[in-house]
DNA sequence: TTGAAAGCGCTAACAT
DNA sequence: ATGTTAGCGCTTTCAA
């Protein structure tokens, strides 16, 4: 139980504390003889330093709190994972909160947070309220918003992606593959995401002449069952959207299991547009279009800004790190070959069924 | 900066440091108006308790550690979520770490978190050496292994799944399916997961009669590209097997993009079983047959072993907490309904084709 | 019931 | 180059 300290080390060897101290901290003159044989009786009393004490004493515990909804969501992992490695490479530790979509949770955790004594905090947070802000801008510590970025906070640090910008352009592409009937399953309008994704697709339709039917356009919690029950809304309507923008993974995914319960074909019937819906095994069909935010670079950007005030970068906060989704198209070309190949082999006729021929070589 | 400490509150309130921290702990008797007056003087001053003083206080950091391989691998983001429960709801934070699948972050993983003083460990380490346990050993506080379960663990706690017995199941029921000439894709045997995987597939080959084909059995290191490169190589053998089981979720997805691109199908030509192989957006094809982790209580259990001998449970070490998986059979089941459909209608005939049929409501 | 004082293990002036 | 000392903010004996 009772680890070793530096006082024993200094007992051992004749010194005092501050020696061993700067003798394993590098700061300070120290002999080289007395280095050597300082380091040598560490190495043999298997010392730890206690980094607690440390901490209390320099007022800083070299920890980084970081807060997700749902650290399952591939999004968050990921950006857990790039927040883990700046910080790995800077020398702090991350503590990390699942927030569960609950704001009682996430504030709970950012109680604990910085009862811990945080050095910085990393907050993809849930709240809609934008009064939500007001405590962190009072905060001594630097705080980095991601994902959701909630109002009033223009000068806060911010890593993003342009959602706004982002929802426009898959929308427009999905209108240059010949899509003009395009719904939406938008997210939350309370969260930053939700809200401008949902204004990003309205203006690339209207960009385009064309004028978004009210009825298309519903707004889902982001979860996968708001995506399924939204979509089976959609199907019910006497005209279909052929094409669909929405506006994370989990929904789209419940809206395309909606859709493939219906018996309807994607992107056949309708084509389905997304967020961050990556297939890291290759084995998700059909592919969908989807905007893919840098999820790992977020997160370490995200850290670096931490780090980069913490040692003294005192530019005024409002950094807005804004970064490049990608673009994945999805396979409706290949659909589009299938098909054809289909059509020709019946002779050029229109078929009233799709077949996909496996055959056994 | 300066955050209000317990001091500023006192001297306020006309008390001293040690009255306002009963008053706000509990402990030790108060006078009714004096704790009054303390909670009020606290509401107003937004006094946040610094927990590093208490943690170096008390010795206690109220933190549990957790060191995985992949944190992006829904199996490990899963048993962090249920760590972190289980975590809040004993008033810990976890620290995690990545260790990237490297055993030196690994180890620098560890020496931080002991260095931060955490009051227990998880670890799903990816030590191969079963010296590397050894010093876990002489620790002083609770270490619980998950996942891999390395050698020379014996008297530590563990909490996992009988992996074992889940290969030998998994690999039963692809023979009860049909298949006999079955291969596999291992994990590295240093692992215990790797080994027993493998050692399960054999026994249940054996104990159905079946003699394992060598060629058939190889072995990776988890990751996908491993699975990919290894089914390769397989599909170029004379001789293919008729069904693989493969040792974990990301090698299978990497042959299964390997057979496809060799223009195979699955089941048809061969089919595939795996663990951890769960499909939460409900689109992946083909629906493997896997054997599934329960991740969150492995994470769960594994922080309420922990908090359990920080208060004094001090059962002798050694606890071995096994969990049932749940198989998942896959879609093997609705693949031959629907040959069989086809097959009934084409007249009884054998189909030389399969066709799979959409039809557009 | 409340206060004074010691100390958790470390670091950093300051003195030598 | 090394030692002495004070103190980070808290909790907890012990005494009043």
């Amino acid at each position: 139980m009772n680890a070793v300290k530096l006082e024993d080390i200094a007992k051992k060897l004749g010194l005092s504390t501050s020696t061993v101290s700067r003798a394993l901290s590098g700061n300070g003159r120290v002999g080289e003889k007395t280095r050597h044989r300082v380091l040598e009786a560490v190495r043999e009393s298997d010392y730890t330093v206690n980094a607690v004490a440390r901490s209390l004493r320099l007022r800083d515990a070299k920890n980084i709190g970081i807060v997700v909804p749902d650290i399952t969501n591939s999004f968050f992992s990921s950006v857990i994972k790039g927040a883990q490695d700046a910080c790995r490479q800077h020398g702090y530790t991350l503590m990390v909160c699942n927030s569960d979509e609950s704001e009682e949770f996430e504030e709970e955790s950012l109680r604990t947070l910085l009862e811990k004594q945080v050095s910085g905090l990393i907050l993809a947070t849930v709240s809609a309220r934008p009064e939500g802000v007001v405590p962190y801008r009072r905060l001594s510590i630097p705080v980095v918003f991601i994902d959701n970025i909630p109002e009033g906070a223009e000068a806060l640090d911010v890593v993003s992606i342009d959602n706004h910008r982002a929802a426009s352009r898959i929308t427009k592409e999905m209108v240059a593959r010949g899509y003009r009937d395009v719904g939406m399953i938008a997210g939350p309008k309370s969260q930053s995401t939700g809200l401008l994704r949902y204004t990003g697709f309205l203006e690339a339709l209207r960009a385009e002449g064309i004028s978004p039917r009210e009825e298309w356009v519903l707004a889902g919690d982001f979860k996968m069952e708001s995506g399924r029950a939204l979509m089976r809304k959609l199907l019910k309507l006497p005209e279909r959207p052929r094409a669909m923008v929405i506006s994370n993974n989990y929904m789209a995914y419940g809206a395309i299991n909606a859709i493939r319960d219906a018996g309807l074909d994607i992107p056949g019937d309708i084509a389905i547009a997304s967020f961050d819906a990556m297939d890291s095994t290759g084995l998700i069909t059909p592919l969908i279009a989807s905007i893919n935010q840098p999820a790992e670079e977020i997160g370490l950007r995200a850290a670096e800004i931490i780090v980069a005030r913490l040692s003294g970068d005192s530019r005024e906060s409002g950094t807005e790190v804004i970064l490049e989704p990608t673009l994945s198209p999805g396979d409706s070309a290949c659909y589009n070959s299938v098909v054809e190949h289909v059509v020709r082999a019946s002779g050029g006729q229109p078929a009233a069924i799709y077949a996909v021929v496996f055959m056994p070589i």
